[in-house]
DNA sequence: CTATAACTTGGAGTCGACTCCAAGTCAAGG
DNA sequence: CCTTGACTTGGAGTCGACTCCAAGTTATAG
């Protein structure tokens, strides 16, 4: 198997669905490491820069500043996390943030469970989410309604209220 | 038990941990109704202005742009979902995508516990996302690693590649 | 030899979502 | 009566993340 093939800058922003604009974007502010170039001036990318950029779409998906991103990369490319523990602290708990954010999603896909239940039977109880969401739920086999949040909508920001107060 | 008890923008931004600025903001682009005003002109909400400020907070963590909600409070409030067909093809498209995005997230989790499992372990594999993930998980129970949507990191925009060619 | 396409660069512009500001109103306390 | 605090308004400013542009280079095809 061919390890070595690279790709140009249109290959690879077809592969990964990120514009090639953008791709140079990340390059401009420091994301993703220059990418090494032919003698012709143009860009070369490898499959592993292309993993790279992936892992930046995903975590893009997971709210992620891109400015915060730097650590995630250096450990999909090679590092070792163990050898760095504020970098293992950091992995642990931005997953804990994710596990919120798909609890908070779940949510929302009960809740439009719910209406479309709703509408399907014509009930009026004027339920709204934050109580007795989802009880009813038979349509698909859904293990929990993600109960362990309760409908508290993960506000993971608790700022707010009052700062201009100097 | 008071359920028409009324609260202050301020206490109301307490309560959804949306700032006073943001409320009023969301007032002005009309993505919520026009408070009710005291004598003073200072605004007044109910329980359920705050029930649909959370709605709001939520659909954004599901990354649901402002302007695409206004649908979604609607039937948070008293529409019958079923009468607007429409709306229920938004609402279940709208699910679609957040199932991928759920599908999405839980990958990052199996990324950073590969990571944090391989320090553990100190294996050398210079394993990636992509491929297999997760095999040797077994710390807690995973039904699947959400191989539906097989690394391809839901890229529900295919947009990009070559859109300057005119 | 020239047109086309695929790239390069630096920099400007856009857009969504706030966030901040200044000037003003009103109510209660000292 | 004056200050303080909580609010009001319209509008300006900020910030992150692109997105677009113009001018230039190089390679290939006709």
């Amino acid at each position: 198997m061919k390890e070595n093939q690279t790709f140009t800058i249109k290959q690879t922003a077809k592969q990964t669905g990120i514009s090639q604009d953008t791709i140079r974007y990340y390059e401009k502010i420091a994301l993703l490491p220059r990418a090494d170039r032919k003698d012709n001036g143009h860009r070369v990318y490898r499959q592993e820069d292309i993993k790279t950029i992936r892992l930046i779409s995903c975590l893009k998906k997971t709210g992620m500043p891109l400015d915060e991103m730097q650590p995630f990369l250096a450990v999909s490319s090679d590092t070792d996390p163990a050898e760095y523990p504020e970098l293992v602290e950091h992995l642990r708990s931005h997953r804990e943030n994710i596990v919120s954010q798909i609890a908070s999603l779940q949510q929302v896909v009960d809740f439009i469970d719910m209406k479309l239940e709703e509408g399907k039977y014509r009930r009026d109880c004027s339920d709204e989410i934050q109580e007795g969401v989802s009880e009813k739920m038979m349509g698909k086999p859904k293990p929990k309604p993600v109960s362990p949040v309760e409908m508290s909508f993960f506000s993971h920001r608790p700022e707010q209220a009052s700062r201009r107060t100097p």
